[in-house]
DNA sequence: AAATCGCGTTTCAATAAGTGAAACGCACTC
DNA sequence: GAGTGCGTTTCACTTATTGAAACGCGATTT
């Protein structure tokens, strides 16, 4: 927040992605994580409360109301990136039978970053497992972060992808390639990571290798997608 | 916004609204929606973007920024309601084959008021479909709308759901029924409503019944989720 | 070609909107 | 009982915010 900007509504922006962030949080813990005077912080959040972002039940808590969900979802349905990664993530699913993920990077306030993931398509074996959108992931120690942080081999046999052991999950192979948008350097942006999760005990090195080659393939397709549409 | 909040925050609030309504708009247009002057207009929508919220191309339009998305994503998933619906709306597609939705009220400023799908799990019937995750559904002529708007019999064979051909689709028949919190009144509070959409070769006169009323069981057992976790 | 219109952007005087320190009551802990 | 932290309210102060006006530009109309 360095450029110039309305300082009351950069205030209220951090109350509200502090909200997000926690989950629930109490009115000192809200004022402390953005650095604000408690009753700033109070009528900020009245104001927020009041235009439904966030909602404050009889415990005192504030949490994320249903006007950030409601217009999250509808931007989430119009974001082009999702769109774009719709027929790259279906078709990793066809050639892989593995479920696989779309996600990005997740500024967490003070907190460091983490992913993000916005999108997923099933797996053929998968036993039915909850909704991903939504979830985060840590940037160490796990495929789609290194993804997201370009920690990835740029040439050799695993070029373009990175595979890990999740720490999220055990017994779980995950691998992720980055997806670029067209930058002014000839590397590109990373905006995005498609990954690929399965039991370790179905992936085997032929098969992670396949794999890989697969996603950062799909990564590209995205890249040309979006090169496409800007010319 | 009748009640005392920060004018500031309120307009920026607003205008935030107003560009994930659109989905795109120019400044001019925003301006308008808001009753704003345009200069107004101008600074507040540029402290949106500089937070992520909204962006701006080089057409010069605004549209959702990637913050509203991630924000709005990790409340999605957070959201107490979307994890109460999800083991009805599995046990509904177990029970009928079909997809099956949840969807919640959606103020849309000055343009009326739609229905929003925050969660759908899928049938085993279906050809795979795009994610129905933030598509707006219009309150006239849908079964989501009626029961959304409480438009649903409450007693005959028919109690507690509502069957319509879908504007939206043709040759489909949906149905749906509206979940409830408990308020004030013995009715308690529409706050969602779960519907099955499927096409009208597969919901003969028997089917729709047996469907109708799984979903107004199903509401229920939202319901009494709520009231259980209160008490 | 000239006039008009609408757009986006910048500037600045004016003011009222927003702020934070202080006070207070309450609950909890030692 | 004393100390601590929380949430809420109050109010004097000031600065953050505002909108009218000006301007350049492109598109449309006369």
């Amino acid at each position: 927040m360095a450029e110039p900007s309305t300082r009351t509504v950069s205030r209220a922006l951090d109350l509200l992605a502090a909200v997000c962030d926690a989950g629930d949080v109490s009115l000192a813990d809200a004022a402390r994580r953005t650095e604000l005077n408690s009753s700033t912080a109070l009528r900020l959040l009245r104001t927020l409360e009041g235009a439904g972002f966030v909602r404050r039940d009889d415990d005192g808590v504030y949490r994320p109301g249903l006007r950030i969900v409601q217009l999250g979802a509808q931007a989430l349905s119009a974001e082009s990136l999702v769109s774009l990664a719709e027929a790259p993530l279906r078709r990793l699913v066809e050639a892989t039978g593995e479920s696989c993920y779309l996600s990005v990077p997740h500024l967490q306030g003070t907190r460091g970053e983490h992913g993000i993931y916005l999108a997923m398509e099933e797996g053929t074996h998968s036993i039915r497992h909850t909704s991903w959108v939504g979830r985060t992931v840590p940037l160490e120690g796990t495929a789609v972060g290194a993804a997201l942080r370009g920690d990835v081999p740029d040439a050799g046999p695993e070029a373009g992808y990175v595979v890990a052991g999740d720490v999220v999950e055990s017994d779980v192979t995950a691998i992720a390639a980055p997806v670029r948008v067209p930058a002014a350097d000839r590397e590109g942006r990373i905006v995005a990571a498609l990954s690929v999760v399965a039991p370790s005990y179905r992936m085997d090195e032929t098969t992670v290798t396949a794999c890989g080659r697969l996603l950062a393939e799909e990564a590209r397709s995205i890249l040309h997608a979006v090169e496409t549409a800007d010319s």
